[in-house]
DNA sequence: CACTAAGTTTACGTTGACGTAAACGTTAGA
DNA sequence: TCTAACGTTTACGTCAACGTAAACTTAGTG
């Protein structure tokens, strides 16, 4: 089984599978499924998979695009971003183009966002409003 | 085939089905699919549907609720939050209760834009530094 | 040493959100 | 009149993101 930190998050630390689906609270069937599409990549001890820093944190962007409606492609493209290795001219300008145009994605959601919140707040005045004029009932 | 408006937004305003398809820029499938999943529910002219302006910002909601990430059936519980035509008591402080619940979902999705947003930036400007650098091809 | 807990692969099943095709009706214009 | 553009229903297909079972292999424990 994999070994937890001695002393805060060692860069060395280690990861069984279990470990992580219990500490986002998914199963271990998605984080293999993740590693099928291959978003996650992690090192093995024999046939058992053994997950590093670096794919807690791959796990935990996955996990945040998730929240935000992204497809696991879309993640895996975001996410590619962050380590351009690319050293190709051409590629690192249409990355640039690729970061504004998730950019302008998550503008579109903020917006989205704040009229959903005005709308949720105005529906419960409703609903308070309604409570204090239905005294009965 | 439904007329447009002569003078700004009436309230009486009509629409077909593709003219709603094409302002949205979704197809008439989809259309007829929220209907389906009692989204929408337009008046008929023989067998033909009629979309009031009520019907038109429901599929407005809908649309957000999906750049959102959410599942139809999440905007449907939400879009019903906004008509509280329940008038138990009951009901309406649960109501209360999920209004809080999605409230709480929109703030985790601001901080994950907001985190987003800065990786986005931080994964720019190495781009252009790795250009700046990378001079040479 | 038998048993349990955690791991593995393989593979078919399921759910949501439509796509796509077939077969048909209605209406306006050349 | 006929054909093009729009509408309809019915129904099977598809794709992503897993769920769910089966069958099996270690690793540690009473």
């Amino acid at each position: 089984m994999a070994k937890a930190a001695a002393k805060g998050s060692d860069t060395s630390t280690e990861y069984s599978i279990s470990q992580l689906a219990k500490e986002f609270n998914i199963t271990t069937r998605s984080i293999r499924h993740y590693e099928d599409v291959g978003l996650l990549s992690p090192t093995r001890s024999g046939q058992t998979r053994i997950y590093a820093q670096a794919d807690r944190t791959r796990l935990r962007l996955i996990l945040r695009g998730k929240r935000l409606g992204l497809s696991l492609e879309d993640s895996r493209e975001i996410i590619d971003m962050y380590e351009p290795g690319k050293t190709n001219v051409d590629q690192l300008k249409k990355l640039i183009d690729a970061i504004q145009l998730q950019r302008n994605k998550l503008n579109q959601q903020l917006d989205d966002i704040s009229k959903l919140l005005k709308d949720l707040n105005q529906a419960e005045a409703d609903c308070i409003d309604a409570l204090k004029t239905n005294g009965n009932q």
